[in-house]
DNA sequence: CTACAACTAATGTATATACATCAATTGAAA
DNA sequence: TTTCAATTGATGTATATACATTAGTTGTAG
């Protein structure tokens, strides 16, 4: 059971940002609301790790990677935990390794795989940012510990 | 005040979705939720866009235009009501324009400005999709009416 | 063993995004 | 009036996404 309580300040946000001010139901209107939400987001996110020339992307395979715990992760295997899971994980991994952020090596059993890591550099820059994104998501989202539990909830099961 | 009630079920679905057994806090697993919400709900959009070749953000400018009643937007409004705010419109329109969907023409009080439409034919087109975009968050969205309201609320909130 | 289907990653292509820069137009200051 | 900064949109470039296709590798049916 929750119980939930928010400001009238709250009220109407969505229609003032965008500035529509009727949506033809409350589906609708959620759906514009999690898409305004996401570019809010990523913007923010941008923010922290453009200076580090990561792309909101790179720095998402580069934390899969990182929860590998040192096993390697085919590139089928990063693709499937990606975020946008139908883009190609394969580019991406090319533009890490150019920097030095991961290897990638022929898997030695089955020669179609391939196997990536993260290298101490990718750890490294990982634990320079943790601190930024933690304290940029401080900022940025406008909610109390308990509604954030809620948030996830709602998520969670909006996906069903 | 919301009373709220979620089924057990819906516990720890994220987690299991990218794979991730763990978050720092909650505030970083929100952000993760809302980018897979996110990619989970243009997913779904694209089913139904792509058969008439509208990609989202094409659809979101003809319903930022239908919004204007009639009266003509600039490229700069257009931007200004668009979801993903820092990208250019500029270039929409023309593929819009290019489909007959919208019309095009130099204002005439300032030169430097355009006035964009939707056509006849842009007006049909969203009138085709809304009924199938209606069924289609209906299915996707696996939350009840007071959920929906309640998260509606809570992206608000986020934002601040 | 051979041939072929399935698997896995890489590549091609069109579109979209993020951001910088350019060009035309306007309005206002000198 | 002339000049110049601000405005507005278009264009250039790099990156990312969505999806189709290709190429090499493997496993298996005949």
């Amino acid at each position: 059971m929750y119980i939930h309580q928010l400001k009238d300040e709250s009220m109407g946000k969505i229609e003032e940002a965008i500035k529509q001010s009727e949506f033809k139901d409350n589906f609708n209107k959620v759906v514009v609301n999690l898409l305004y939400t996401h570019s809010y987001l990523v913007t923010f996110q941008t923010t922290v790790l453009k200076p580090m020339d990561l792309s909101p992307e790179q720095y998402n395979v580069l934390r899969i990677l990182r929860g590998q715990q040192g096993k390697p992760a085919t590139i089928a295997a990063i693709q499937e935990r990606m975020l946008n899971n139908m883009s190609n994980a394969s580019r991406l991994v090319d533009k890490l390794k150019a920097k030095g952020l991961v290897k990638r090596e022929e898997c030695p059993l089955n020669r179609r795989k391939v196997d990536v890591v993260i290298t101490a550099e990718g750890l490294s820059l990982l634990e320079l940012l943790e601190p930024q994104i933690t304290n940029m998501n401080k900022k940025a989202i406008h909610l109390e510990d308990q509604e954030v539990a809620l948030l996830n909830e709602l998520l969670d099961k909006l996906r069903g």
